[in-house]
DNA sequence: CTTAGGG
DNA sequence: CCCTAAG
């Protein structure tokens, strides 16, 4: 006869954990990849897309002119303003595959130096502003937001999503991605090691207050941001020649987002909305390349660097490099070894997002010469990384893109409430009578596998609530009635365990003071 | 990452 | 549901 692990207690059996769970203390993972988040997170904004751009120079002397108008110089109204930062096109640097550090930058291409003579030219972070015209974005994020609409018992998902993957899964919770400091986790570390691709778990799209980016207010005369509103501020007493400056366009290449094709179009924008803002709501520096080399002393005056009026149009270039520390762990470099970086290419013009007819369907292109209008069939040379990916089911609730923490700037908005339905709270209840309430990854494995949307902590707080709600009266519960028969075997298995979750701590002490017995008398 | 609990 | 200290 067969040796019956189980102990029965009348439904299925309650039953003693098997293989007691060692003590959390002898899980010792934490060590090891904290180190690499924190190496991750210094390199990770390598990808930032880059920004070429041709300059053209020329000899500004009528700058004086304009200083002499009104006390206050015109607002620099993006698009109006020759100070302004146009951002439209952007080539891509090599990127290292290492993560020694940021090997790329945006760089601003396209410009055209008009004036610098007030010592700072007026530029828009695109945080700070209106985003201005990205057509192509690619940070080479890897981020895939998968579906976790799924029913707990639907079909059962690939095997790289059942049960032993499980924990090597990046995550299932949905809480991963603002917490990046907090609990120190990285997923993409898992990525890494596990060869997974980083999937973040669905992110609701409630409508929750989320400043991403603040647009700067032109009538809030508070400007602290460094970024001059209009640039009147600044001394404008040089009397060296002048170089106009004017950076038209702006291209951050290889951005890639996948979508279902039942997604709406204002999720669509939200997405990409999203990633774009993930990008560069990350505290960015500029960097100067002048023929094609950065110049890295700041001391340095233009002429002494050789940026001058007579200067060709390609020669100066400005990037956009991350903060190493601010980097966001989703661009982490790991990610990039799903990513295939394409040769640096000549700036396009002005490219759209198209649109794959694969479902989910992917935003994706490749920077080309001219690639103004990819035919959707034309999608040969497409990568099919994907930056984000929206459920296919619930397309309303876009998937978010990863939140970056930012000077407590941005909060990511909150799950929707999804209520438990009866047949959950089933498999809830029958999972905990066999498995007790403390192993909720377990009982997430167990019955709640395919439910990407139910994390283990979901579990246990919707335990805690059907406790809760078994011991209230009927008439104070609330949303859709758990059948009787259910709460009452929440509340006989809620007290079988808590007896035995006792009962063992108990012994677990007992064991601890017998067996040191000389500690105790010190 | 998981648990456990408070918010 | 979220947040987080502990393990």
């Amino acid at each position: 006869m067969v040796l019956q692990k189980r102990l029965e207690y009348g439904f299925n059996g309650y039953q003693v954990p098997p293989t007691p769970r060692a003590p959390r203390s002898a899980r010792k993972r934490v060590s090891s990849w904290k180190k690499n988040e924190d190496h991750n997170r210094m390199c990770a904004f390598d990808l930032l897309a880059t920004v070429a751009g041709k300059l053209l120079l020329e000899v500004d002397e009528s700058v004086d002119k304009t200083e002499n108008g009104s006390s206050k110089p015109n607002v620099c109204d993006q698009g109006s303003c020759n100070k302004s930062f146009f951002v439209s096109e952007i080539i891509k640097s090599p990127v290292t595959d290492t993560c020694s550090g940021p090997a790329s930058g945006i760089t601003i291409s396209d410009c055209k130096i008009e004036d610098i003579n007030r010592k700072q030219m007026n530029i828009d972070p695109p945080v700070n502003r209106k985003l201005p015209v990205v057509n192509n974005v690619d940070c080479n994020l890897n981020l895939v937001i998968r579906d976790d609409d799924e029913k707990s018992y639907g079909p059962t998902q690939p095997d790289t999503l059942n049960n032993k993957a499980f924990r090597a899964r990046p995550r299932i919770g949905d809480r991963r991605i603002r917490r990046l400091s907090a609990s120190k986790q990285c997923d993409v570390y898992r990525n890494k090691k596990n060869g997974y691709k980083y999937q973040r778990p669905l992110r609701d799209y409630p409508f929750k207050k989320r400043r991403l980016y603040q647009l700067d207010n032109p009538s809030n005369s508070d400007n602290k941001s460094g970024f001059l509103e209009d640039g009147s501020s600044l001394d404008a007493t040089s009397q060296d020649s002048h170089v106009k400056l004017k950076i038209k366009s702006f291209r951050v290449p290889e951005f890639f987002i996948e979508i279902p094709e039942t997604a709406t179009i204002s999720s669509l924008k939200r997405t990409v909305m999203e990633a774009v803002t993930a990008i560069f709501s990350g505290e960015l520096h500029v960097g100067v390349m002048l023929q094609g080399k950065r110049i890295r002393d700041d001391d340095k005056t233009l002429s002494q660097t050789g940026i001058c009026h007579d200067n060709k149009l390609d020669a100066l270039g400005f990037t956009l490099e991350p903060n190493e520390f601010q980097v966001s762990p989703f661009l982490c470099p790991e990610s990039r070894s799903l990513t295939r970086y394409s040769p640096p290419q000549t700036v396009a013009n002005e490219v759209a997002f198209q649109q794959q007819a694969d479902s989910p369907m992917t935003i994706s292109r490749n920077i080309t010469e001219s690639d103004h209008e990819m035919s959707v069939d034309d999608r040969s040379g497409l990568d099919s990384r994907a930056l984000v990916t929206v459920p296919d089911s619930n397309a309303r609730e876009l998937a978010v893109v990863p939140v970056r923490k930012l000077k407590g700037a941005e909060v990511a908005q909150r799950r929707i409430r999804r209520p438990f339905s009866v047949s959950e709270v089933e498999a809830l209840v029958e999972a905990v009578e066999k498995l007790g309430t403390g192993r909720w990854r377990d009982v997430k494995l167990r019955a709640f596998d395919d439910a990407k949307h139910r994390t283990y902590v979901d579990l246990k707080d919707k335990w805690k609530t059907l406790v809760h709600t078994a011991r209230i009266s009927p008439q104070q519960r609330r949303g859709e009635p758990v059948p009787q028969e259910l709460l009452d075997r929440v509340l006989i298995a809620h007290g079988y365990w808590s007896h035995q979750q006792a009962k063992n701590q108990l012994k677990l002490n007992h064991h601890q003071l017998d067996s040191t017995p000389t500690c105790r008398l010190l």
